[in-house]
RNA sequence: GCGCCCGUAGCUCAGAAGGACAGAGCGGCGGACUUCUAAUCCGCGGGUCGCAGGUUCGAAUCCUGCCGGGCGCGCCA
């Protein structure tokens, strides 16, 4: 469709420059307010009017009139409208036979071309997961579908940050605080991650107060650091022990991982020091010998495009102690990623989905996989990390023998807080500060926010209750599956509804809600088309392939649709093949509008996922997937199809609604919300 | 102080790279289930697009200034 489109512009292009002697750029092609403006629209007349100091409308007319004379595919007629707009009118049968051809073709084969790495979740692995993290993966998978979808070869990594403070606070809580040791740690119950979020906010009021606890946190970051000693050892244990937890919270959404990068690996397998000698020889670092930074290596940015109005711009990457900062070790990481640095790692599994989905880890044993190399990657990150993230996008770009500079991309995103409203009533205690402000920031130190499997299981339990009143004898077994697949696409679809760059107020009522522009909504649609096919099969004996391609097997209706596809025919009375003249005529129809609306939604398919994709936004598949849906459901009341006497009528509904399940189903799955079978 | 982001209906948010009467969901009011499942649909009410200038044939959209809100600017991560 995206072709037919670009066709008429040339067309347009064309008669511009026949009518007027100038040579243009392919138009933009504009899409009417109002069905009655027809379904194309070109302010060239206006635009080049003025320049050229003719009246716009004349010209238009001149136009029209070249255009009217010389057929473009697709077209039917043209009309003038308002000021001078350019509207060209569809030949909507054609449109219709183009798009059901069209629908098993944006179906990426394999993956090809260079590898891109997405980066997501990368959550301190010291506590449980909350909202705030789900965006992220949430957001972070949705890009891997997208970018999967359009044959991209995609690799997804999770960043573990196993040897900074926050491990290091757990670690003190479990050693000091409690008295356990590392076999004891690995026994205690699950939910691990649970006890450690609420050991975590008790270690940091702690902290506070505590002297001997806080000179104590000292010598736990030099043995994860060093990953020597009894505190590394309970610092493994709480990090494997954790990420599993997090790994097992992600899987209920469908999420997975290829590769999990622990830091610790990235000092001890000298890819840091590798990282750090290419740096040294750079003009980008260098040793300061005075000053408050004396003693440290620094990263030079005054100067560099961006930070020049910062009071200090340069960044320390190696501390007066020797210590490399989080930024240097993962400024190291992204090189590796981008093939910068030969690869030290050997690969474990760390863990295998039950579809058989393998999770591997670097480290120093294992086997030799081709992970990094990547020409382009994304990490997946909150907006509060931008500065951070603009020294490493600095660095990778200096050490890029190329000097190619967009080959990393932050995918920023605002954060997840909570509604005071919600925040009071899971009885988190506001501060002053906090009364008056339009939300509440989330705060693992403080052990403030919403814990992902709390809210998954409050969506599961909610959504098993609606299951169990509106189909009480449906057994438990897929029960249990409904009500989970349920909560997924509630908890998905909330947190990439919003745009990126809104900051997501949290408010459990809107999030429960399964009515109206929710997830659920999607599914209920997706169920519907479904069970249309489902009586079809069950009524007439026709499966749904069978009925598509007997309604397109009329002369010229398929336009080579469905060529592939035998031409069955379903038995007298039930459909009809239809002619490209049938096609037009039933769409034509005034009263046929809202069908011919849903027609062109689904066109809009291919240029929505590139929308998508090229503006890093997830949020343009969310509110695509609901615009389809809700096309359907008014579609499904005002125009039955079983029903429908008129085998003409009848047969163009079916194709529509063929062609919205196949669509509909393709943007959730890119959104990754279940269907399920029935609801 | 400097930088980035945001300000659109009572509430929560879209607005497809400047276009033709500003949209959706929720909430409110009123309707539609013997019909392919009412987690649905239909109707009504509701907006000086923060304010002021500017660019343009045309601005919610681009520019400048101001007001209001959020975030960031560590030898933490």
């Amino acid at each position: 469709m995206t072709d037919l489109r670009m066709t008429v512009a040339a067309a347009v292009q064309d008669a511009v420059a026949a009518v007027t002697g100038e040579r243009i750029p392919l138009p933009h092609v504009g899409d009417p307010p109002r069905p009655e403006f027809g379904d194309l629209a070109f302010a060239v007349a206006l635009e080049l009017g003025h320049k050229l100091g003719r009246p716009p409308r004349q010209l238009a007319e001149e136009l029209i009139a070249y255009l009217t004379e010389h057929d473009t595919e697709g077209v039917q007629r043209w009309e003038i409208a308002g000021p001078g707009f350019l509207n060209a009118f569809f030949d909507r049968g054609f449109v219709l036979g183009r798009l059901m051809g069209s629908l098993h073709q944006s179906v990426s084969e394999t993956a090809q071309g260079p590898k891109v790495v997405v980066e997501h979740t990368s959550i301190n692995p010291n506590k449980a997961a909350h909202i705030g993290h789900l965006r992220n993966s949430i957001l972070g998978d949705s890009l891997a579908r997208l970018l999967r979808h359009q044959g991209v070869p995609v690799e997804v990594h999770n960043y573990i940050d196993d040897t900074g403070v926050q491990v290091a606070d757990v670690v003190l809580g479990l050693v000091d605080l409690r008295g356990l040791d590392a076999e004891a740690v690995r026994s205690m119950p699950d939910p691990f991650d649970y006890a450690c979020w609420d050991l975590y906010t008790e270690v940091t009021a702690r902290l506070e107060s505590d002297e001997r606890l806080a000179a104590r946190r000292h010598d736990v970051l030099v043995s994860l650091e060093r990953g020597e000693g009894t505190d590394a050892e309970v610092g493994a244990v709480v990090v494997e022990r954790i990420i599993r937890r997090h790994l097992e919270t992600m899987a209920r959404l469908g999420i997975e991982y290829d590769l999990l990068v622990h830091e610790g690996d990235i000092v001890s397998m000298d890819l840091w020091s590798t990282a750090f000698e290419r740096l040294k020889a750079s003009e980008h670092v260098y040793f300061s010998e005075e000053g408050k930074h004396s003693g440290c290596w620094m990263m030079r940015l005054s100067g560099v495009s961006g930070f020049e109005d910062l009071e200090e711009p340069d960044k320390v990457l190696v501390r007066s102690n020797g210590a490399a900062t989080y930024v240097a070790k993962d400024i190291a990481y992204h090189m590796w990623r981008y093939g910068e640095l030969d690869n030290p790692f050997l690969y474990r599994k760390f863990s295998e989905s039950e579809a058989g989905h393998i999770t591997w880890q670097s480290g120093a044993e294992g086997e030799k996989m081709p992970f990094g190399d990547a020409d382009h990657g994304f990490s997946v990150i909150d907006v509060r990390q931008a500065y951070l993230q603009s020294i490493v996008a600095v660095a990778v770009a200096s050490m890029d023998p190329d000097g190619r500079t967009d080959r990393h991309t932050h995918f920023d995103y605002e954060m997840v807080a909570l509604t005071p409203r919600t925040a009071k009533a899971l009885g988190i205690p506001l501060t002053s500060d906090d009364q008056g402000r339009p939300f509440v920031e989330m705060s693992g130190r403080r052990g403030v926010g919403v814990k992902a499997d709390d809210l998954l299981n409050v969506l599961r339990d909610r959504a098993r209750d609606e299951v169990m009143e509106r189909n009480p004898d449906l057994p438990e077994g897929e029960l249990k599956t409904l009500a989970l697949q349920i909560a997924i696409a509630a908890a998905r679809y909330f947190l990439v509804k919003f745009t990126r760059k809104t900051v997501i107020a949290f408010d459990l009522e809107d999030a429960l809600n399964f009515e109206g522009e929710t997830g659920p909504y999607l599914q209920y649609a997706a169920v519907r088309t479904g069970s249309i096919f489902e009586r079809m099969q069950d009524d007439w004996g026709v499966s749904v392939e069978e009925a598509v391609s007997t309604v397109l097997s009329g002369p010229g209706a398929g336009s080579g649709a469905f060529s592939g596809a035998e031409r069955v025919v379903a038995a007298d009375g039930e459909l009809e093949p239809l002619s490209l003249d049938q096609l037009r005529d039933v769409l034509g129809e005034k009263e046929n509008d809202t069908l011919w609306d849903l027609a062109l939604q689904l066109a809009r398919f291919d240029r929505v996922v590139d929308l998508a994709v090229q503006s890093a936004e997830v949020s343009v598949i969310a509110k695509y997937a609901f615009t389809l849906a809700q096309e359907f459901n008014r579609l499904y009341h005002k125009y039955p199809i079983l029903q429908e006497e008129d085998l003409t009528e009848r047969g163009v509904r079916l194709l529509l609604a063929y062609a919205l399940r196949h669509r509909l189903r393709q943007a959730m799955s890119l959104l990754g919300i279940p269907v399920p079978e029935r609801m």
